[in-house]
DNA sequence: CTGTTAGCGCTTTCAG
DNA sequence: CTGAAAGCGCTAACAG
């Protein structure tokens, strides 16, 4: 900086006006200095930045690993909308959601001096791990909300698996069968209560649901388990991969879909209208979540910034997405209707 | 740090040592000073730290918005091992992989002090773009290898395709149709060139490549193109997602697959054994390839460290990660064979 | 409108 | 083995 300083012939100072955008430098002057910064490519020390502004900039995303379409979608949403908004993102990525693992990420990215965090892991477990860190560091949920605990963007997973169910139950339908995500995951269960739900509405019965855990395998290792069961004719799963497995399954099996079994699935993602046949399922707008969740995350940083203190969490700061069911060749009136 | 010390009745400096594992501190000294950080929960200043060691301890990524199986893994396995080397990273996403776009994330990234960059994209543009760089951070390309340019971790897309496309000749067809990627991804060439020279090697006729995008959509639309050539017996398509969406399009056309027509993809996505039929395909190992990219890059950063000068860039430091051909029930003796 | 002064919290260097 | 002094590059507060 004091090598611009000289080059432009002003004070150190100046320099730093002109590349903060301050007021009160004259024309010319902004003009000398920043020619001398291209002359130079000159880029201010962040670190120094940082020390006196007690500002980095940065972001921290908690991640995990997955073969799951959702989170790298969110991540993206959540890295431009960061951008957008000024801040720098850095991630950890965890490969299990145990307590002791969120716990770790929690850590290194505190140390890093982040301003705030998205998690977009959501695992009831996950959640709880947070816990501890709740006001020492503004913190959002991304993907599911944790009502009462934790602000956040999610969508309505209850409605969405409602209007699966209702759209089955509609098509004549008499009842509808289950593949369950993970027991601890939010999202799976909101998807388990809104197909609950929908069928005790309309005094359906309701049957034992199958357990998968978001891989195709398992809702391929479900759908086998429909084998010895002729009377299923409809089947609501918690995401598409698991109704991939589930397609398979039944196409192995020999039945046929939607002519024999109805199938719809949860997400919308890319490959869903390719398959065969192509898939009914409940769009997400995954990128939405993580704009959404980054712009709350943003608004708790910066309200809290200035004043130091303990971050207050308002658990009303809670942003619910609608999501979309959207009608492809899966799903069709029961045999015989 | 000055509560630390204060409590723990030692001067400023042997807090210092403490944390940072110096020798000459005695083990009683130690302890106390180490009750003292736990008692405050006391973090270090990051920005203090980097001001005075000029190091971030960060690495940068640029990525960019995918519904591909791939990056999202790269990135994990690079998070991985940068964590364990004991960086931190940063990430920058792109939406358009356009010149401008790639400038723009190194220039962020460097503005954040990052000491290295690993770069996921594999545009020959994006590398280009990268071009005025090179020297002055160290950079290495992660899923594809940018010969002579970028140092870099990929896999051997070549003898990939070439193990595709001689899989299928020796099941007996005259030739392989190929459904390529974009025309300026290093991969997309790569496999292309393989699927050539595969069949060159043994003189066969060597079709017109369909052009695709990577997405399922551009798969089935290329499949939907064969609906009026029968001769085709064997498809080899640049990606999974391709594949899938080709198979859709040949069951809409009333092919069967093996039997009509043989399909072989490339990456090996968790679904590929779960497709109607399942995939045959050439599986990549994307964490490998981000750890062992990772691994170059911070080779390269704890070489050019020290010294502060320009860094020299290592043509020769690629790995190469061999991929595998995983057979599945969708590829077969060509018809009447 | 511009310059001067004083730290931010740490590590490094040099004394004890 | 431990402490004291110096300074990393920047911004904030105050003078001019």
């Amino acid at each position: 900086m004091a090598d611009v300083a000289a080059l432009a012939g002003v004070s150190h100072q100046t320099v730093s006006r002109v590349l903060n955008d301050r007021p009160n430098v004259r024309p010319a002057t902004r003009e000398r200095v920043l020619a001398a910064v291209r002359e130079l490519d000159y880029r201010p020390n962040a670190a120094a930045r940082m020390l006196v502004t007690r500002r980095s900039q940065t972001l921290g995303v908690i991640s995990f690993d997955s073969t799951l379409y959702g989170p790298a979608q969110m991540l993206h949403g959540i890295e431009q909308a960061a951008r957008g908004a000024g801040y720098f993102v850095s991630i950890a990525s965890l490969r299990h959601q145990d307590v002791r693992s969120v716990r770790e990420a929690v850590d290194r990215l505190r140390d890093q001096a982040v301003e705030g965090i998205a998690v977009i892991a959501s695992q009831t477990s996950t959640v709880a791990a947070l816990a501890r860190h709740i006001g020492a560091v503004p913190m959002v949920t991304v993907g599911a909300t944790a009502p009462g605990r934790l602000p956040g963007a999610g969508v309505d997973n209850n409605v969405g698996a409602e209007a699966a169910v209702r759209h089955l139950l509609d098509l004549g339908h008499a009842t509808v069968h289950h593949v369950a995500g993970p027991g601890d995951w939010l999202e799976a269960n909101a998807r388990e209560q809104g197909w609950r739900t929908a069928l005790e509405a309309r005094s359906r019965p309701v049957p034992d649901s199958l357990a998968g855990d978001w891989s195709s395998r398992s809702g391929y290792e479900a759908g086998l388990r429909l084998r010895h069961d002729p009377s299923v004719t409809a089947i609501f799963c918690a995401n598409d991969h698991m109704a991939l497995g589930v397609l398979r399954a039944l196409h192995e099996i020999g039945r046929r879909v939607p002519e024999d079994v109805s199938v719809v699935g949860f997400d919308d993602i890319p490959e869903a209208a390719f398959l065969s046949p192509p898939l009914t399922t409940v769009r997400q707008d995954f990128g939405e979540l993580g704009r959404r969740g980054l712009g709350l995350l943003v608004h708790h940083v910066e309200v809290s910034a200035p004043g130091r203190g303990r971050t207050t969490v308002d658990h009303r700061q809670t942003a619910i997405v609608a999501p979309e069911l959207v009608l492809r060749a899966s799903s069709g009136r029961p045999p015989g209707r």
